[in-house]
DNA sequence: TAGATTGTTAATCGATTAACAATC
DNA sequence: TAGATTGTTAATCGATTAACAATC
């Protein structure tokens, strides 16, 4: 549909569209093809087949080139997909030009744990802020995060435009801060709670259950 | 299928069969249902019907009716599933009797956290062992759990039966950490390093990518 | 009985894969 | 050119949902 090869599809109606249609498992593939189009910049390697993006991603040409389509992107039959290029095209599909302000609610074993990754690695989802109801972590910073009371939530997600909260509290008190979030006004949610969260209509909830994985590695190592 | 109702499967071909049948999509919500039986236990509530399982769950009454059908468990017409011999029912499904041994290999920041995270919960999947090539953390002990030297692996796989192996090693050290797992006799894998493992036929493999969710939820988040 | 729920089969939906003309 | 790869369309596959007779 593009007719201009070898680029992203301009920024507009379409645009949107497409977002609004694309799969979550399209989305996953194409966070990985671009972390292998990272790793493989330094290599100085120009351009990549779908069948070795493919090979590296642990998926097929076919799929690759499906994927792909969705955002645009034109390859050429001669050298295939130019890996800067096609790196900035998924870049920009995802809009992450610039970092996404993020918070964590539940400074437990995990919460602190996330807090060291997410920070370590500086992903484009910065953790701006911490809440805990314990009185003994409200005003602790850890790896450069402060530790909030929850009565301040509201304040902090108005003030720094944050639209992504991280749940890592005790099951019993999942629910609650989810509807918290949700009153501040937060539009996404990554739950590591072990509950089916509820009743939070247009908010995006993305659930890892480690407990739920591990039985699911369990059961299928047994064949 | 079954000529008695309000029982599960017996043992045997029907039932490796079903095993190999079941998608993995399947086995999480059957871990699902499993947990919310679990909390509804104490409730002494005796009975719930598909369409209230399914409220709790996030799905369906009709996906609920299929799922609980290919473990072969019938329900009345009248009330529904009984709570605890469903619950038994998915516990025998899941072979979840005794404990299953794992080994961690990666001693970080997350492996840490996850030793303790699993350890307090003392879920079915339990780590006997960590593994690391730090000689400051081998011989140490963390939340009961001993921290050995990569050439220890084979040993202690072979020794405690371990048929599950955690990869919280840094990226560049995880299909290294699997090939030495898959070669001691690992049969699953729940990795944490974010990239796409290879060549471990007959392996099962869960890949927890925590920047992929985030990123995710980032995307989502933008509606 | 009347009414709600069940197991099961059929229909729908969406995602993956295959096929192939167009291209370099 | 010959050959490999591309975008795109069609076919396949699998999973979810709808429908409904049987049941309590």
């Amino acid at each position: 549909m593009p007719e201009n090869t070898s680029t992203v599809i301009p920024p507009g109606k379409t645009y949107s569209l497409a977002v609004q249609m694309v799969s979550q498992r399209v989305i996953e593939r194409l966070a990985i093809y671009r972390r292998i189009l990272e790793n493989l910049l330094p290599d100085k390697e120009p351009a990549i087949f779908s069948h070795q993006l493919a090979d590296l991603a642990g998926t097929t040409a076919a799929q690759v080139r499906q994927d792909l389509r969705v955002i645009g992107y034109a390859g050429s039959t001669r050298s295939g997909y130019q890996v800067a290029r096609l790196l900035k095209g998924i870049d920009d599909f995802f809009s992450l030009s610039e970092t996404e302000p993020t918070v964590l609610v539940g400074v437990g074993n995990l919460g602190m744990a996330l807090i060291t990754y997410f920070s370590l690695r500086n992903s484009r989802p910065d953790i701006v802020a911490a809440f805990d109801t314990d009185p003994e972590k409200v005003g602790k910073v850890y790896h450069g995060c402060r530790c909030f009371s929850m009565d301040e939530l509201n304040q902090i997600v108005k003030e720094q435009y944050v639209r992504i909260g991280i749940i890592a509290v005790p099951t019993d008190a999942a629910q609650e801060t989810a509807d918290s979030l949700a009153a501040a006004g937060i539009r996404g949610i990554l739950n590591f709670a072990p509950v089916t969260l509820r009743g939070n209509h247009g908010i995006f909830i993305e659930n890892i259950d480690l407990t739920l994985a591990l039985e699911k590695v369990a059961f299928f190592s047994k064949q």
